[in-house]
DNA sequence: GACACGAATAGGTATAGACCAGTAGCTGCA
DNA sequence: TGCAGCTACTGGTCTATACCTATTCGTGTC
C-alpha cells in the first residue's frame, strides 16, 4: 500500500489519517512487533505536522494497545497479546493480528442485491430491500483460513458500492466512509462438515471438520442502534481455535 | 472535601490534579450524573491554566467513562451503567435451562489420580499431584448432548472425593464444600469429528462433526486465584450451538 | 576494566492562540 | 404561528514553542 498523502484528504483529520498510517504500516507487517516507530519530531518532519497532532494520534493507538511507548526510550509496536482479556469484536485482520499472523484477503464476490425473506428477518428490513454482499476468501500467513460471506444494509453502505473491498478493512471502510460506529455483535458458532466447492477454497478434504460461525453486528447509524450486518464464515478449524472468556 | 489548589502542588501534573478535582466532586456527589461541567475554557480561567491541559484532563476522564461530551452542547457527568457480563459462566445444568432444556447427567468415571504432565502444565500443579477426574455423559430432554471430562486440583476437592458426583451440580459443591467461589474460565472451541467411542456415547455416526469445547476456570481459594478445573467437552452440532456476544 | 559524567535524544507537560464544526436558543420575516 | 437563519455558545482540530524528565551511550578519568 502507498503512503496516504497526509493532508491529501482534507475531509479526515490530520491525526486519523495518521492513526490509519500508522495501522496500515503495521497491518501490512511493514512494521513488526518490537520494532520502533520514528520519533515524534521525525514524524512531524516528515508528515509537515505538529508534534501536539502527532501525540494525538500516537496516543490514540497506544489506548488501542496497538503500541507501547516508554519516556527517554521511544514508541514501539506492541507485541501482539497472547489472549485477549474479554471477548471483543474484531475484524478478521485484528483477529489474525492478534494471534501474530498476517491476514490477507481475497474477495471472491461482491454485489448489491435485494434482500431474499430470510436476509431480511435477519436484519429486520424489508424483502427486496438493496442489500450489499460480499464473499471474501480469508487467509492467514498466505495460506487458506475462513470463507465469509458478509450481507450488509444497503442504505447504510452505499458509498461503498464501487469502493475496494479487497485491501480495504471492511470496519475501517464502514467508519470512516459511512458513519457508522460498531458496537457489538451477537455470535453463534456450531462444528460441521466441509462441503464441496469450500472445501475445494478452503484447500481441505471434502468432509473435513469446519468451524461456522455465524455473526450479527449492531451499529450506531445516524444516531440509532441498527443491525448492519450478517456474516456467515467456515473456518478450517485445523488453523483456527475460537476463544473467548467466561465471568460468573 | 476542600477543593485542591491547582498549581499547589508541583509534584503532580496539573493534569492530573485536575483529574482528580473533578473526580472528587462526582464523588462527592458535588456534580451528579447529567449535570453539564463549566466548559473548557471556563475551566481555564477558573483555575488559570491552558485550554489543552484542560482538555487532556478531561479526555482521561471521558476514556474512564466518567465523563461524556458532545461538540457543541458540552461535558456532562456520565451516568452509571451497570454493566451486566456478555459472557457468563454457567454450568451444564444451567446452560441447558437457559434453552429451555432440562440437563441430566450420566456418571461415567470419577477418579483420583495423579497429574499426568499436560495436566499439570494445564492447571499449574506438579506433576504426580493429585488430581480428580470426573467423565459424565450430559443430556438435555433425556437424549445425550454432551460428553464431559473434568480434571480438577486434588487439594482443592479433597472434601468431594466419596461425594456422588451424578445428581449435584459440580459447582454447587465446589462453592458450598471446597470453600471456592468461582471467578471466571477461558473457552477454546473448535470443530472436530466424532470418534468411535465418543460416537456410540453421544449416539451419532463415527464421523459426525462435534464441537470441542476446553474450558481452564479460575477460582477463588483461600484468598488466593488459583486454577481449579479443566475441562475438556464434546458436543453434539447437530444440537448444540455455543452463543458469546462481542463487544467493539 | 569500572565507573562517573555529560551530551544527545526519547517521550511528558504546558502554554497561547487560531480556526473549524456542531448545538441550541433567539430574532425577525412571511 | 411557523420556521429560516443568525449568533453565541460548546467541544474538535491544529500550530509553534518551551522546558521537563527519563534513557542511552560515548567519553574520559581513576
Amino acid at each position: 500500500m502507498t503512503d496516504v498523502m497526509i493532508h491529501g484528504d482534507r475531509s479526515l483529520p490530520i491525526y486519523v489519517q495518521l492513526e490509519n498510517l500508522v495501522r496500515d504500516k503495521i497491518d501490512s507487517g511493514d512494521w513488526a512487533p518490537g520494532i520502533m516507530l520514528p520519533s515524534e519530531r521525525q514524524l512531524c518532519d516528515t508528515y509537515g505536522i505538529a508534534r501536539m497532532t502527532v501525540r494525538q494520534a500516537i496516543s490514540n493507538l497506544v489506548a488501542e494497545g496497538l503500541l507501547t511507548r516508554t519516556q527517554g526510550r521511544g514508541t514501539f509496536v506492541a507485541r501482539p497479546r497472547l489472549r485477549q482479556p474479554l471477548s471483543k469484536l474484531t475484524s478478521f485482520t485484528e483477529d489474525m493480528r492478534d494471534r501474530g499472523l498476517l491476514g490477507s484477503t481475497r474477495l471472491l464476490m461482491q454485489e448489491q442485491m435485494a434482500a431474499s425473506p430470510e436476509i431480511a428477518a435477519v436484519l429486520a428490513i424489508a424483502v427486496g430491500a438493496p442489500v450489499l454482499q460480499i464473499q471474501r476468501l480469508r487467509s492467514a500467513n498466505g495460506h487458506p483460513m475462513a470463507l465469509e460471506t458478509s450481507t450488509l444494509r444497503g442504505d447504510i453502505t452505499a458509498p461503498l458500492r464501487h469502493e475496494d473491498l479487497e485491501h480495504q478493512s471492511l470496519y475501517r471502510l464502514l467508519e470512516e466512509r459511512c458513519g457508522v460506529r460498531m458496537l457489538r455483535a451477537s455470535q453463534e458458532l456450531e462444528a460441521g462438515i466441509a462441503g464441496e466447492a469450500e472445501a475445494r477454497l478452503l484447500e481441505v478434504a471434502p468432509g473435513a471438520p469446519v468451524l461456522r460461525i455465524q455473526r450479527r453486528s449492531l451499529v450506531l447509524w445516524q444516531g440509532q442502534e441498527v443491525l448492519c450486518e450478517y456474516v456467515r464464515s467456515t473456518y478450517r478449524s485445523d488453523r483456527y481455535r475460537f476463544y473467548v472468556e467466561l465471568e460468573r
